[in-house]
DNA sequence: AATACGGGGTT
DNA sequence: AACCCAGTATT
């Protein structure tokens, strides 16, 4: 409805001198920028690898990850050619599991319908899975230098710091504004390093907390930074609170054997690796749980229960226990005892254990069992 | 437009 | 325990 705003709709005006704002970002990102191993030698397959990585993900984080990569899959064919198992396994750790997924997808796209390049027209970009609006941006600008501005968490904090804009970010509406006002302080000649600049200045000057407004290049530029009020921007409605879910997992071990599972291929952790397990239902009790679940011999002193662990997801809240029965997992339970769709269910020998993709929180039950385990 | 999807950090 | 950060896919 023309002429009419909707209350989220933002308009702006860009009231300084662009050429100034330009020229000062990227001299300023000349002379700061971290070097980084993907900024060292700029070919596409660095940059891809290394946006993938970087989604939701901070570069302190992301950083050795890249290195194993890059060290085992120096090329796309190379990447390519892998299995899928062999990609979560380097990932393991790093979460949001899906992204290694698409990694591996899009790799086998470029490789056999690409001829091995990358395709310099955003609309084909933003269909390769994995690739959306942020990184389709991010890759052709940066390897590319095609004119297309980037919209991340760190834009998103600079421009609504910039411009003194107190919307909701959740709102999507808020987010297309942004990338209207990203696209006109473009610097059209050099894009990668104006896109590169402007995350960078999120990422070391204009921080959630404590930015060093004294030392920004942007700040005769900056509403928030002359009104000192940059704390108010972004403003992002409060989250929905998580859910809390109790789980039971078992750690079947002889004196040199494991018992894994690999998770459902959809879902959740999807395909990784964990110790066996069972969510318990809300007032279900561990003792409970353990009499329904074997078979005729309940375990008797042999035994070891663990500490109670936490970890925390984007949306769900795990508690979670194990329990050491120091046997192999045939002397109790047969695959059918799951309720979970195990892919897979195995006895791995210790040294092995590292070949396979775990995740984070059972990882560290495997940490407690094997560091306990010496010790009784 | 809302939700699923990890892991790490600080308060 | 409750807060924070950071994109894509699905519904």
């Amino acid at each position: 409805m023309p002429g009419i705003a909707d209350k989220t709709d933002i308009t702006v005006e860009i009231n300084f001198d662009v050429a100034a704002f330009r020229s000062g970002l990227l001299e300023w990102f000349d002379k700061n920028a971290r070097r980084l191993p993907w900024r060292s030698e700029k070919n596409w397959y660095v940059v891809l690898l290394s946006e993938f990585m970087l989604q939701q993900t901070q570069v302190e984080q992301a950083l050795p990850y890249y290195k194993k990569f890059i060290a085992q899959y120096p090329d796309i064919n190379k990447l390519a050619r892998a299995d899928e198992q062999d990609i979560l396994r380097l990932w393991a750790g790093l979460g949001y599991y899906s992204r290694a997924r698409n990694l591996l997808k899009t790799a086998k796209i470029l490789k056999d319908q690409y001829n091995s390049r990358f395709p310099g027209d955003y609309n084909q970009v933003i269909k390769l899975p994995g690739i959306g609006k942020y990184t389709a941006s991010a890759i052709l600008s940066i390897a590319f230098q095609k004119p297309l501005p980037v919209v991340d968490g760190n834009v998103i904090r600079v421009l609504t710091r910039l411009f003194a804009i107190d919307k909701d970010i959740r709102n999507n509406k808020v987010i297309n504004s942004l990338t209207g006002l990203a696209q006109q302080l473009l610097d059209n000649r050099q894009p990668g390093n104006h896109n590169e600049a402007m995350m960078e200045i999120g990422a070391l000057i204009c921080k959630v907390k404590n930015p060093v407004c004294n030392i920004c290049p942007l700040f005769d530029f900056c509403a928030a930074g002359k009104g000192n009020n940059w704390y108010n921007f972004p403003f992002k409605s409060s989250p929905v609170s998580k859910r809390i879910l109790r789980e039971l997992a078992y750690i079947f071990s002889d004196n040199n054997h494991l018992v894994l599972a690999q998770r459902p291929a959809k879902g959740l952790l999807a395909s990784m690796w964990e110790c066996p397990s069972v969510i318990l239902a809300d007032e279900e009790t561990i003792e409970g749980k353990l009499k329904k679940l074997f078979l005729a011999d309940t375990p008797d002193d042999n035994y070891v229960i663990s500490p109670l662990f936490r970890h925390s997801y984007s949306h769900i809240l795990l508690h979670y226990q194990a329990i050491h029965i120091n046997s192999a997992i045939e002397n109790y339970c047969s695959k059918d005892h799951w309720q979970r769709d195990y892919q897979k269910l195995e006895n791995i020998p210790f040294g092995e254990i590292s070949n396979y993709p775990i995740h984070t929180a059972h990882m560290k039950l495997i940490n407690w069992f094997l560091k306990t385990k010496s010790q009784r």
